[in-house]
DNA sequence: CGGTTATGTATAG
DNA sequence: TATACCTAACCGC
């Protein structure tokens, strides 16, 4: 699910199984022909994340910024170390394929199987490949440029270093909702309709509070709370923001993925810690999600 | 099979 | 505020 987490793993899976080697780089579906053909051969340096942003630095200055956008997705095969996670953004199931190293030259590299579908960028290394479907920004960059596009997003609160000032900054000069600052990149980067819902909810704060109502100390915890919420998810590959005592039964037998979140899509159903109705609505085009009890 | 929905953002009006 | 972008899962028929 591609917020922050989903790229910070990402840019992880891609430094660990591609920084280091010269890449084949290709656009079977022809969207980035020319990008992919002025980086194929190119050995690839780093790979970063901030915020949804995915940055893969390559040697001699040039940058391949992505963003999944909505339903965009990275999936890998090859060796073993590539199954680690086999697709990384929207839901599907792709990447699951056998690798398809048929008539591979012996002991060479595992081949990746013919695209399936619509496949704007195709990376080849030494032992496996990764194919992006859907994305909505795919594009080569000199690292100035690459730079400047990552000083437009606000602090990662998945980057250890970073300084939260700026978000509480932002935050206080702004008659906006703070549901609707949370979303915003500029502000803080990387949280997105789960992680905002959820990181409010935990906070107690009414996602409709305009910014500057809410006080240093608050804002601090809640970037905080956010924080957590996403390093949890870096660490689990998914978004599971309930405690143990939020989710029925015990141990071993709770039915996880229908009690991952507290508040995220479940309008109507009784709030975990209360009980009143899960309310939704909508805010800035996107779907608002809180407990009109518990948060005020 | 077609309609709906989605973890997002840029652009137009 | 509306829309375009662009892909796939899901659901009902």
């Amino acid at each position: 699910m591609p917020e922050g987490h989903s790229v910070h793993r990402l840019a992880r899976q891609f430094a660990d199984c591609f920084v280091g080697q010269a890449l084949s780089v290709s656009s079977p579906q022809g969207r980035f022909a020319d990008g992919a053909a002025a980086l194929d051969g190119a050995v690839l340096e780093a790979a970063r994340a901030h915020g949804k942003q995915l940055f893969l630095d390559f040697a001699g200055d040039r940058v391949l910024r992505s963003h999944l956008g909505l339903y965009g997705a990275w999936s890998f095969g090859g060796t073993d170390r590539f199954r680690g996670a086999s697709s990384i953004g929207a839901p599907r199931r792709i990447g699951e394929r056998e690798a398809h190293d048929d008539g591979a030259p012996a002991g060479g590299p595992p081949l990746p199987p013919p695209p399936v579908g619509a496949v704007r960028v195709r990376l080849v290394g030494d032992e496996g490949w990764a194919d992006l479907r859907g994305p909505a920004l795919c594009v080569l960059e000199s690292s100035a440029e690459a730079e400047a596009a990552r000083g437009r997003l606000g602090p990662d609160p998945l980057d250890p270093h970073a300084d939260p000032a700026p978000f509480v900054a932002a935050v206080r000069r702004s008659r906006r909702p703070v549901g609707a600052l949370l979303m915003d990149q500029a502000v803080v980067a990387g949280v997105g309709n789960i992680f905002r819902a959820e990181s409010l909810f935990r906070r107690g704060l009414d996602p409709m509070t305009p910014g500057r109502a809410l006080g240093e100390p608050v804002l601090r915890e809640l970037w905080a709370e956010s924080a957590a919420l996403m390093r949890t998810g870096v660490r689990l590959g998914r978004i599971v923001t309930t405690d143990p005592s939020d989710r029925p039964g015990t141990g071993e037998e709770q039915a996880w993925p229908e009690h991952a979140h507290l508040v995220y899509r479940r309008q109507g159903l009784p709030c975990r810690r209360c009980g009143t109705p899960v309310a939704a609505g909508e805010l800035e085009g996107r779907t608002l999600f809180w407990c009109p009890s518990c948060q005020r």
